[in-house]
DNA sequence: GGCTCATGTTGACATCGCCCACATCGCCCG
DNA sequence: CGGGCGATGTGGGCGATGTCAACATGAGCC
């Protein structure tokens, strides 16, 4: 990790974030410290404030990582998926999403936890576009007649985002017991509640 | 608040607890600090302790309040649905669940971030047996004959809390708005997702 | 070769969490 | 009714933290 060769250090950036990253894998929370992050990455104290204004920032570039990450995946699990069967299409969006929060919980937990910015003006981000993709998805579907047609796409792609994401968040959360069956399970749920006919 | 009348505070538990809250409606996060609460009651930086062994145990205190409340909420939600409309129970929930969320970002954002318990055992505890709740109102509906009869009631209650919660999780962290309109129309979607034929 | 600016260092200060011993007071029991 | 005891709050202290300001170093460019 943080093998510096002199004074200066080299890529402090990543070091402090993946030092931070594992941080809060070791333990379960947010809460390291800056001057922590410091030693593990071997520079003294205030180096970190030279990339960093602060610990939120560093919070926040990370967050910005887990999004496009996501994103990725997603994007992943679109090409394995083919572009042939559009509803094989949607289900592999939802599975990847859950999936991946599951396998990165931290980084979940992270994006998923903006400080609130103070209550302002609704900043409407999404998480690394993965809505835009499950919504073009959806908007395929629909174009290639598969999607149940009492509910306009809006909605669906609404209801599929929340249908996914609150899978997510309640495993992370570990309401619900993250197993891969149960995964499987939901995504045919998923597939049952917004396809018509039987599922391949 | 904090009205002391000597040395003693009189209730000084509680008053923490109500400061704590007002701390991070105030911020957006939850790091406010002990000896602020204690400030904050008119006490001394060390009086906490004699109800708290520290911040953690502060933040419990206050999810176990949250869990409560939601309960509580889905309850009275349930008794004004009247006991004969099945179907309008279930939807009388979802709606509770997302619009206690909405109304108690700061509540419900805590009782969600449980801070992991360090990998340990999933300690499967759920929101405040909203889960149980929703999981007996479909059964009813499902008794009555107007769920979907292709899905397990099982898996029918948990894709309904997960659409719930996931569109509560979007709200609060406002991904997506969370107005009254966006609301309803997603309570709607679950209606038709989950019950046969045209809704009331 | 020398200048310059980004990067890292050193030192300092207010504050925090948590530990200690001590003070005060409500309340029970004789 | 009065003494004592346990619960609650006080005061002080220690190591560590976040952040500021001044200084040191060296990489890259001319």
């Amino acid at each position: 990790m943080g093998t510096r060769r002199g004074y200066h250090h080299g890529n402090l950036r990543r070091a402090l974030l993946d030092a931070a990253l594992a941080m809060f894998v070791a333990r379960g929370s947010f809460d390291f410290t800056l001057r922590e992050l410091a030693r593990e990455a071997g520079v003294t104290h205030n180096a970190p404030y030279r990339h960093f204004a602060g610990k939120s920032e560093l919070l926040a570039a990370l967050r910005e990582e887990g999004f496009g990450a996501l994103a990725e995946a997603c994007r992943a699990a679109l090409v394995a998926a083919g572009p042939d069967d559009v509803r094989a299409r949607v289900r592999a969006l939802g599975e990847a999403y859950v999936r991946f929060a599951v396998g990165h919980p931290h980084h979940f937990r992270l994006m998923l936890y903006d400080p609130l910015g103070g209550e302002g003006p609704a900043p409407a981000r999404e998480p690394g576009g993965a809505f835009a993709l499950l919504q073009g998805s959806l908007e395929e579907a629909r174009a290639a007649g598969v999607v149940r047609a009492d509910l306009p796409t809006r909605e669906i792609a609404l209801a599929a985002w929340a249908l996914v994401h609150g899978l997510a968040s309640l495993m992370v959360e570990r309401h619900v017991p993250a197993d891969e069956a149960r995964l499987r399970r939901h995504v045919k749920v998923l597939d049952a509640l917004f396809f018509e006919g039987a599922s391949a």
